[in-house]
DNA sequence: ACCAAAACCGACCTCTTCGGTAGGATTTCG
DNA sequence: CGAAATCCTACCGAAGAGGTCGGTTTTGGT
């Protein structure tokens, strides 16, 4: 498996945070009855997302979470990255700030690494489907095509959920 | 990490036989050492190999594994795929031998199931990336480029590859 | 005939991660 | 105040990763 779930879960969170209209702030346990995730787990992965920057909280009575950017801005790599950590594909694999990659066994220098040259295409298949898919895509994608085919169809319409 | 040493050390096993000019049957142990791995977990994963169909093996004295077919016609997405079993980025991924993958969680179907789409991208980068790239493309890679310096430190004498 | 080199096979072992639970703090609104 | 929410830390069972070990079988060489 490539993913755990953790990223399934954070990123159906990120959708039900993206679906929501206003700037009013979500209950995790909202999200929680919404996707039938349990509460106590989410708490964890929407820890993370937070401290990446990628939504906010406000705590208290009827506190709760939103997108700290328009879903339009927001990724799936920084998402998936922030869930999952440092997408590799292999545990030599080593992302220099600067984009260098690095590999452990390169103590046979004189002759490539040959596996490097693989797990590059992969990582860099990887990398380009998450970061060419935003949340604003996907959250466009579930949304439970509207009743009416005439237009007028913005975002901001009214929530379905009670 | 999307692959486990697994995939690492099979491929490295791979790359190992193709670099054989001839039929002759490699053993095991040679590889191991070659790659500075253990052999009794080299067993393991040259066993998933074989069944697989990927390498055929000799017993008894002198024998040992070589390539079922030219490296050429070998691609990556086999060789992982026997070693890690099903490519799929998520648990709640499986595709049907006809090709069409189910998702777990389909009960809203009116909804589309976004992360799905996302899956599906990922899973299809990676794919790509394997199947695009032959065994017979890292042998290469791999090879010591032996005419540019024309001193002899190379541990292969005579390796016409290609 | 025998021995050594090899493939084969399956049981075991340790460590980490996954997926989740539990219990409590702390903050904020009404 | 008290309910609703975020926040934080610890724990826990199951599964997989990454091996190790001991043994059996097959085969070539002498």
């Amino acid at each position: 498996m490539l993913f755990s779930t953790k990223a399934e879960y954070g990123v159906r969170l990120m959708i039900e945070l993206g679906r929501q209209p206003g700037s009013t702030p979500i209950s995790l346990n909202s999200v929680a009855e919404a996707e039938r995730l349990p509460l106590s787990y989410l708490e964890h992965l929407v820890a993370k997302l937070r401290k990446a920057g990628l939504v906010t909280s406000t705590r208290g009575a009827h506190g709760g979470y939103r997108l700290a950017k328009p879903a339009e801005e927001i990724t799936m790599d920084a998402v998936v990255q922030a869930l999952e950590g440092q997408i590799a594909p292999m545990e030599c694999f080593h992302e220099t700030p600067e984009g260098r990659v690095l590999c452990s066994h390169e103590e046979d220098a004189d002759r490539g690494c040959a596996t490097k040259l693989l797990w590059t295409r992969v990582q860099n298949g990887v990398t380009k489907a998450l970061a060419g898919t935003t949340l604003a895509e996907l959250v466009e994608f579930s949304a439970p095509h509207p009743r009416a085919e005439s237009h007028g169809r913005s975002k901001a319409t009214v929530v379905h959920a009670a």
